[in-house]
DNA sequence: GCCAACGTTGGC
DNA sequence: GCCAACGTTGGC
């Protein structure tokens, strides 16, 4: 098993979503960057686990935990001329865009702010505190993992 | 709202 | 294939 990481806004969804309907999956759809695409299509799989951590808001931080329920597959929006994830060059026959299933695993009492992650000297080689990086689906080593989740 | 950093596009 | 221009991300 893997472990992982998403950015998203929580105006858009955010751990609270997740845990309003623990049971319901979550599409995780409108991944549009080449880089994070392949994570998500080659390297997430099924029951893999993934940080939460919320970007462009007030708090920002590792806010919670999911887990993959279905690996990767063409992300529908892409196909969806109404929606802000279409892409006209994408084709059923040739998706470009993949999406996976999450669903709710739990909610951190305390959220883990990117500051703390940043003053982490054990966190130094998480992508997320990288100069330049911003990917919105980032690898994270089980070490890293545990390591991260003892700051909370 | 600013801006650094990175990604994408398209002319050549 | 280069690279300038533009678009996006995301912390500050």
């Amino acid at each position: 098993m893997n472990y992982w990481l998403f950015k998203t806004e929580p105006s858009e969804c955010s751990i609270d979503d997740f845990a309003r309907n623990p049971q319901q999956p979550i599409v995780w759809e409108g991944v549009r960057n080449y880089q994070a695409r392949n994570y998500l299509r080659d390297g997430v799989a099924l029951g893999d686990q993934v940080l939460i951590y919320h970007s462009s808001c007030k708090h920002l931080g590792v806010a919670g935990i999911v887990k993959v329920v279905r690996a990767a597959y063409a992300d529908p929006s892409q196909f969806d001329s109404r929606s802000v994830y279409y892409d006209a060059k994408a084709t059923v026959a040739q998706p470009t865009w993949v999406a996976v299933d999450l669903v709710y695993v739990s909610k951190l009492s305390h959220l883990i702010t990117l500051d703390k992650i940043k003053s982490s000297a054990k966190m130094a080689e998480l992508p997320l505190v990288q100069k330049g990086s911003r990917l919105s689906v980032m690898p994270v080593t089980a070490q890293q993992w545990c390591d991260l989740l003892a700051l909370q």
